[in-house]
RNA sequence: GUCCCGUUCGUCUAGCCAGGUCAGGACACCGGGUUUUCAUCCCGGCAACAGGGGUUCGAAUCCCCUACGGGACGCCA
């Protein structure tokens, strides 16, 4: 350990910002603070279809509302910098070449439909989908002349047989044998690199000496490995961490939970309650303090404290946590504070003013208007929620616009409209006749601001969560979707609406 | 399907590495008390070593098998 300790993160910057990643940052953090080191923070950001500024700047203002801070990143500059992928492609180019020129790497110039096939072939057969090595056998000459005219990626070569071994801190040593793993695809044919080499030539770069990561990845260490022994390069040493998961036990996705850190933010949780709730996930000190600082975890952090089993996200204990920050750490003038930077503040409370304000006879008809901005979820009976419509008609509508406003990238009022209206048209419904439905389940009331507006002050977190409240009501009730039916919808929706994304 | 990882109350976990505790704490839940209500607070209760084999005087703890859960198998990360 003479080295000096640098962890990292490496968020993709696709989406909204994962509770998942504040996760895993605490955890470098506190190893790095630990034993005086630093902790970088990189974007990756490889993938050119899905990645964007937006989400990069959000992944910056989420970890840093969330009490996380880093030494190096893209925003703060570094010595090993550039922090930003996209930035660093001369670097990964080079060692690209390096591998082939070594004969650890190659091209293939597989056509796509070539590949799938291949892979449906092989999954029929009921075997593993891997590459055939079929361009392996390319002499290096034909190889770089048809790199010339025609589109290739780079695969690393894999040995045929034997197995890998290698260490993880949290568990020892594991064992993969090289039959499992397939000749990873290391440069797609745009030029960028896949997650694997860009991530092994960086942290390398970057002289990162500890990779804290996700449990998802130890399936694929052995490529990493491999890439630092034929890049002539020591291993920096490995500790997967166990994945936050879902009620069911399976991974956490936001399709059972609020996921995004800024829901938390939004549903009026304290940053340090829910940074603690964090880091007793998997982890308690050795005292088994519950409440503790981020400066206390990390005077005693030790990583082998960490257990392995997938801890399940419980928001009713993150509550209470959170609650006894809000009676314990806090006094009722810093808590008033807080709720005026939350959202009792001029600029929020502005942009509910100017619905409210038509509605007003008194001041004390504001608040009462405002509520559903300012709680985490309104409540209402099932039969508000229903109205006219039929229950299963509900529980459809519901579950197409929290499709449909996934797909929806800008917030705003207008684009919000346009979904409504379109869905409107495609169920040969008035916009009359679709509303009252979102109006209750955003509001709980049939009094309210105007909906679109509504939903825009709201933003796309405690939507997603009010959409789904109101499908759980239904199910509570036996009038939801059961899994066939959502089969069956998804269908009809992928033919009325277009695909879904995630 | 193949491989890898995991498994202590419903949930988060302590204990496991260096076998001997009535298996401890917290959330949730239930009951009681304080409070004009509610909440807070206090007291009490419920509730777990996945199963089976070993090793041992003795196993939650060490070893093996089974089951279950999760993850990975992309020109996503």
């Amino acid at each position: 350990m003479s080295q000096p300790v640098r962890t990292r993160i490496a968020p993709s910057p696709t989406g909204a910002p994962h509770l998942g990643t504040a996760y895993m940052a605490l955890f470098n953090l506190a190893f790095a603070r630990k034993h005086g080191g630093q902790f970088i923070l990189r974007i990756e950001d490889t993938d050119r279809k899905r990645s964007s500024i937006e989400s990069e700047k959000a992944i910056f203002e989420a970890l840093r509302w969330a009490g996380i801070e880093w030494d190096e990143g893209p925003d703060c500059g570094g010595q090993y910098g550039p922090y930003r992928q996209s930035e660093r492609l001369d670097l990964y180019e080079r060692e690209i070449n390096r591998l082939i020129e070594k004969g650890h790497a190659y091209r293939c110039f597989c056509t796509p439909q070539r590949l799938n096939e291949l892979r449906a072939k092989q999954i029929a057969n009921k075997e593993t989908p891997r590459y055939d090595g079929l361009c392996l056998s390319l002499s290096q000459e034909e190889s770089a002349r048809r790199a010339k005219s025609e589109p290739f990626v780079v695969r690393m070569k894999i040995p045929e047989s034997g197995t890998c071994e290698f260490t993880d801190e949290l568990r020892g040593q594991v064992n993969i044998e090289w039959s499992q793993i397939d000749h990873q695809v290391i440069r797609k044919s745009d030029g960028f690199p896949t997650y694997h080499l860009a991530n092994v030539v960086d942290d390398h770069e970057m002289a990162i000496s500890h990779v804290i990561r996700g449990e998802e990845w130890i399936s694929s260490t052995p490529k990493h490995v491999l890439l630092y022994q034929y890049l002539g390069w020591k291993c920096p040493s490995f500790a997967h961490l166990p994945l936050l998961r879902n009620p069911d036990k399976s991974k956490l996705s936001k399709r059972k939970n609020p996921t995004g850190i800024f829901y938390f933010r939004d549903a009026g949780f304290l940053p340090e309650a829910l940074l603690n709730y964090l880091g007793m996930m998997g982890y308690t000190l050795p005292d088994q303090r519950e409440i503790f600082s981020l400066e206390e975890l990390i005077e005693t952090f030790d990583i082998k404290r960490i257990s392995l089993g997938g801890p399940i996200f419980d928001l009713a204990k993150l509550k209470w946590l959170n609650g006894r920050y809000l009676r314990e750490k806090l006094n009722p003038v810093e808590v008033i504070d807080r709720l005026q930077a939350w959202k009792a503040n001029p600029e929020f409370l502005g942009k509910i003013m100017p619905f409210a304000l038509q509605r007003l006879e008194t001041f004390s008809d504001f608040f009462p208007l405002a509520q559903f901005l300012l709680s985490e979820q309104p409540i209402y009976a099932l039969e508000e929620l229903v109205g006219k419509m039929e229950p299963e008609q509900s529980a459809k509508f519901l579950k197409i616009a929290e499709w449909e406003l996934e797909k929806t990238a800008s917030w705003d009022r207008d684009t919000l409209s346009s979904v409504f209206q379109r869905m409107a048209e495609v169920e040969d419904l008035k916009l009359k006749q679709l509303l009252p439905l979102f109006f209750m389940a955003m509001s709980g009331s049939t009094v309210s601001l105007p909906l679109f507006d509504g939903i825009a002050l709201l933003g796309p977190d405690l939507t997603r969560m009010r959409l789904r409240h109101a499908l759980e009501l239904l199910s509570a009730n036996g009038q939801g979707l059961s899994k066939k039916g959502i089969k069956k919808l998804e269908k009809e929706y992928a033919n009325r609406y277009g695909e879904r994304i995630d």
